[in-house]
DNA sequence: TCAACAGTTGAATATCTGTTCAACCATTTG
DNA sequence: CAAATGGTTGAACAGATATTCAACTGTTGA
């Protein structure tokens, strides 16, 4: 996670990466896409993203679906919750979690088609 | 990254669980998703991905460009490499990587879209 | 052939991360 | 109010992962 240590070795090409630095994005931007990547890049999460971009379900819903433990369903959502890539509403003793915008169905179906080439 | 447990509670709505799961994908399915995803969600690989998305680059620039050692920015290539999110060519010495494919601008652009939202 | 440099690799280390466990809060129902 | 159930939380542990370091390969040019 760390940055600028050092680097050992000559630019080569000097003006190539003086024209891609203009284009890089800041270095928080990076570290924003990196942490909103993570949560795709486990097979728990993914599978509660994609479950609930078939339909709104409750933690116990959740569970059952891919037999985990409520804890451990819950201990992701919330992860999800504060990346705002899910959102929930309470009724009852239940909490509903359904999917915050549709970026994350075209993420996914974007990594879909790259798996399935 | 291990599965079926156990789970401690009752099926809520059993009607819907059950719907859901039929769409559901196969499990090495996610696993794959996940392991794609997982490379997008590190900082150092997603400005590589971007850098290469502006230009070709040899493992010396990007060192270069990122303020990394050439061998910590070599070990992520592999990584890239093997799950063919770039490509290289070797010219003299130097070899020179590229994007595989341009779900990877996709997959970046809407991580974008969605953090600056 | 040898030196110099680009790049790769494996082991080691420090850090991060996912699940479990136990305790807890919230809501409903008797 | 008490019991039951859904859900959350924090600490702890095990497994994963990124960078470093040192040794190595491959290519060029003297």
């Amino acid at each position: 996670m760390e940055k600028q240590p050092h680097c050992e070795c000559e630019v080569i090409h000097a003006d190539v990466v003086q024209a891609v630095k203009q284009q890089l994005l800041g270095e928080e931007t990076y570290m924003s896409l990196a942490t909103l990547f993570k949560l795709f890049g486990d097979s728990t999460r993914v599978q509660i993203l994609h479950a609930l971009e078939q339909h709104e379900l409750c933690v116990c819903d959740l569970a059952a679906l891919l037999g985990m433990t409520k804890s451990a369903i819950s201990h992701q959502l919330k992860s999800l919750r504060l990346a705002r890539l899910v959102k929930y509403r309470r009724d009852g003793q239940n909490v509903y979690y359904s999917l915050a915008d549709d970026h994350v169905k075209k993420i996914i179906d974007m990594g879909c088609e790259h798996i399935s080439e």
